[in-house]
DNA sequence: GTGAAAGCGCTAACAC
DNA sequence: GTGTTAGCGCTTTCAC
């Protein structure tokens, strides 16, 4: 790879002033900057971005952290993130955090020693200590959290209305005549949990049915945590709701799979509903009635609120909440089901 | 962030002493190597990787080109690799490329530009610039390929045997009976296909069944040219084969959906068979019989090959061929089928 | 066993 | 308009 030196001694010029015309940072002699670039096309010249960072302390690069477990819609929103990133003339470079919560800071501090320009966190887990470590962090470099918080201190961050898309679909079963439904919580202490949960219990209180704390099943976001919520609901406690409600589509798909496996069948026996719209919800079968996150939107808002703060370093922080769209397919809905048979 | 300066000047020796109890590469003395190590306790120093890297050359970091679109197999092995790479110490930076074939090349040099140290080709598209810039490349730096070029020239390269499984899918459904069997290619000029096909196609031979030409699409990847697949075979042409091999999962989902839509049932009317073994394949209805590729293991032996030519440049280039495994599932088994509804 | 200093590729004062 | 030079954080001769 030709460095600048290399540029600069064909040109016959300072490294200076290949500097300038690269960064058009001063004005540069049209004679002189015609030689140059003519050298920088025949070297195939690239300035070395590592190079720069080191000086100008801009790496052109943000680091993202994700949770290890395969849940697809985290692949789905990097896949974004990602896209978006290249568009503003960033890579993106990820770390993915383990089982062990003590690992997170490492994994942080990994990516801030590679001169990450700024971070975007998928996968805060409710710990005191990352928090804090989070938020002291957030005033050096640009800080995006993907999920509510529910800190007094404002954060830049992004996310769907968990608590309205919940209720959204809750009062969609409700409305289907379901009365004793089944909700499928993921971890309590992630804070992105209780949002989808109090619009799960309000919307049943509104609707002036009993809520009742045994019909909740507390998952940990994994396929199989949602297969035991099934069988927890049917087969432990024989409490046999008419519908489950899952506060993610995975867990939903995990859900089903028990509900097949005893025979009973969705959405005529069971009907289930999901949260996220993960691409394989539309290809299971029967395809998943959820709450769509919009996906792609909260990627570019994302990358948005970070070239914002990196432009404007002292623009306060703001929260971004998106609304998704529900989408109704087969596996709650009866009369669909029966249209798309003729 | 603290530097090594600031080591230094706590534990009052110079930064090159520092240095060297930092990277053990001359012997201190006891005492202050005990110092220092309480200085870089106390400070929370840690080294910063780029610095280090423009020095050394080594940057820790590994550059990985994905293909753009969802295919979901691409990120189950990203996420595999990113595991693979952490082991080992190092941190992987990403470039999706998009659907311009001459943006490749592109996306490439921005990784160099990053200093990576290797390159993981997981979207090499046949085409013949790029594999000479990448051959010339290969000099440099350490690539694998994640796929079979079909060269003379030995390159690193890890990937499933895609001859065999397919061969071995094919006879599966032979076995059952079928003898019109449709196949769904993958784009022609990617290598990655041809093995695939070739494998169907001796399957048909040995049996002494005619392969015939119009019996096979050519998809592009797509979920949707999965389902144009099979719209082709049943709808457009009438050729209705009694089983359809894939030389994807999701193209094999694609063409389920069609299957469906027509009305046909799976496995009873069609059976379907793809490559793969996708996450989402065992969670679809029914499960899809496919070609486990040993995903795991393919990350593992691309960080080794990786790793292996780090510490020995001139060790010569070598080809992993992976096998894979038959996993039988609804889609394509009858008798399974009703065993599972006991 | 340790320190001074050069240098990786680049940018940004500061001179002229 | 242009060149010289310092320095980003680190490693690595080369002295001592």
């Amino acid at each position: 790879m030709a460095t600048i030196k290399d540029v600069a001694k064909r040109s016959g010029v300072s490294v200076a002033t290949v500097s300038r015309v690269l960064n058009n940072t001063a004005p540069v002699n049209y004679k002189t900057k015609e030689t140059i670039m003519k050298a920088i096309e025949e070297l195939n010249y690239k300035p070395n971005i590592i190079a720069q960072g080191m000086r100008t302390k801009k790496s052109k690069t943000i680091g993202i952290t994700i949770p290890d477990y395969i849940n697809p819609f985290y692949y789905e929103l990097f896949k974004y993130i990602e896209d978006a990133a290249k568009k503003e003339g960033y890579h993106v470079i990820v770390s993915s955090t383990g089982e062990d919560i003590n690992e997170d800071i490492n994994c942080i501090d990994d990516l801030i020693n590679r001169n990450i320009d700024g971070l975007i966190i998928c996968t805060y887990r409710g710990d005191k200590e990352t928090i804090k470590y989070l938020l002291e962090l957030s005033k050096k470099i640009p800080i995006i959290f993907m999920d509510n918080l529910q800190l007094d201190k404002p954060v830049n961050s992004v996310y769907t209305d968990g608590y309205k898309g919940m209720k959204e679909i809750t009062k969609h079963l409700i409305s289907l005549g379901h009365k004793n439904i089944g909700f499928v919580k993921s971890i309590a202490k992630y804070k992105v949990a209780n949002d989808r949960f109090y619009g799960y219990k309000d919307a049943l209180i509104e609707a002036g049915i009993e809520f009742r704390d045994e019909l909740v099943y507390e998952g940990n976001y994994h396929i199989q945590s949602g297969y035991e919520a099934a069988k927890y609901f049917f087969t432990d406690k024989k409490l046999n709701p008419s519908a489950i409600v899952s506060s993610t589509d995975l867990m939903a798909i995990g859900a089903m799979n028990y509900i097949k496996t005893i025979g009973l069948r969705i959405p005529e026996d069971v009907a289930i509903a999901g949260f996220d719209d993960i691409y394989m919800s539309r290809l299971i079968s029967p395809p998943l009635t959820t709450y769509r996150q919009p996906i792609e939107e909260i990627a570019k808002e994302a990358i948005n609120l970070f070239i914002n703060k990196v432009n404007h370093p002292n623009a306060k922080n703001r929260t971004i909440v998106l609304n998704g769209e529900m989408v109704i397919r087969r596996s709650t809905d009866i009369l669909r089901n029966e249209i798309e048979r003729i």
